[in-house]
DNA sequence: CTCTATGTTACCAAATTAGGACCAAGGAGA
DNA sequence: TCTCCTTGGTCCTAATTTGGTAACATAGAG
């Protein structure tokens, strides 16, 4: 299989046109899709460069992307294998519910919104679903002791639930039930101001601090099935995490 | 596709007339509408002259006000590329420095600290030194391509380093050479709002959404050799962390 | 006429990519 | 142990692509 040409493409999505980040993506999704086995080897550089139709030095440079990613692990003389995630258990979020127990605080919620539509265009993307496919929307406010603490909205693929009201709960003890509960998730988490309608849903100044996470993830085959965005209470919050050296 | 032509709009909105102001406000569009990836590269000028039918002058003065926007990045010989959130990850252990040129961005910091002192008796704590011990203290501002990232303060313990201007640049490039470098780190991470002292010094609002983070820097035999606090803006950086689901 | 926006052309400089050579580390088998 | 092969690490040269810059021409507005 070759990487797409360079070509434009008038009235579609612009290709980055660097063959080596066009190769690394291919290289992302091979080890999301687990056809590069984690722990395993992925062929060697000379292969790659082989089957990709490119050079070594742009097999390299694709490989450094990864490995500075955290993704891959090179190992001179024996070769580049992909970093199994499952033994390292680093930087592990613990869901709202185990957080705030472990905090000795009484999780509850309250619905926002829980329904069953179509998903939009961003949707489709981000989740990998075709247009027109259906997914569930559920929106809660989290509390501690009965204060709020974040407000959490979630996308899931129609797949996955049988219905809206599957979730009673927690969401991925009902997501564990269809068998469809993410074993990996990618979050992405800044910084930002909490506007006037989550504040006022959250019973706090418009202005404060706010961290704003959003979550995508991950079935073993590599499908994704949730993707949540949440929003924590700066002044209430503390994310901690374990890093170690890459 | 051609840019619309140059005909007066009788009722309507002035149009401007100058195909450049025209041909970037296509430009800004496409990147709005995701055409254009973030972090990825634009069509070459002169693909773009060709595609909307005008000189690679006019494509240029175009890109320009977009790079004087900041939506756009060009690198001599590689392209022009759509500026992304810088995202740094989360669960890699690396320092400013490492992290922005890992990047292609260029690391600059100006001191605002640079000392040797004994330990508060806060310090004599988080670090596990006895009182009366010598620490080096390091404050400085860091920018990525010349704008101001975050404001970072570290104390380091003495055995780590040879005298302070040992630190010229990174502070783990530092490390690195006394061989005490941390493996392996806590980092505590929270939203605030950056206050006025801190908003000076990075030349921004105060108020602006940032996040803090302590980070906590472990050698292999288990001493504190680091505690760092930094301040992050929020408007300018992502954090992203891949995680295992329990 | 001048001034400005734009087009045309040419060439320079920097980055990417290709392709190759050689070295060093690791593993497999004699 | 030793040898041989594979694999990543490093260096080089050359071609191609891309942005950077300059000189000059053209058209329209005032």
């Amino acid at each position: 299989m070759a990487i797409a040409g360079n070509e434009s493409t008038p009235g579609g999505i612009e290709s980055t046109g660097l063959r080596y980040q066009q190769l690394s993506g291919a290289l992302r999704a091979s080890i999301a899709n687990r056809d590069f086995a984690p722990g395993g080897a992925i062929p060697p550089e000379r292969t790659l460069a082989k089957r990709y139709d490119v050079s070594r030095v742009t097999v390299r440079r694709a490989v450094d992307e990864l490995v500075n990613e955290g993704l891959l692990v090179r190992r001179h003389g024996a070769g580049t294998f992909v970093v199994d995630r499952v033994e390292k258990q680093f930087a592990k979020l613990s869901s709202f519910s185990e957080d705030m127990i472990s905090r000795g605080r009484v999780p509850s919620s309250r619905w926002l919104d829980k329904t069953e539509s179509f998903v939009t265009p961003d949707e489709s993307l981000s989740l990998g679903l075709s247009p027109g496919s259906r997914v569930f929307r559920f929106a809660r406010l989290r509390c501690a002791d009965g204060i709020s603490m974040a407000i959490e909205r979630s996308t899931i693929a129609s797949y996955a639930l049988t219905d809206a009201d599957a979730v009673v709960d927690s969401l991925y003890a009902a997501l564990d039930k269809t068998g469809h509960r993410p074993v990996r998730a990618l979050q992405k988490l800044r910084a930002i101001l909490i506007d006037a309608e989550a504040a006022a849903i959250m019973d706090i100044e418009p202005g404060a601090p706010g961290l704003m996470i959003e979550r995508r993830g991950f079935l073993a085959d590599g499908r994704i099935v949730e993707t949540t965005e949440s929003l924590y209470r700066g002044d209430a919050y503390d994310f901690i995490a374990e890093l170690v050296e890459a």
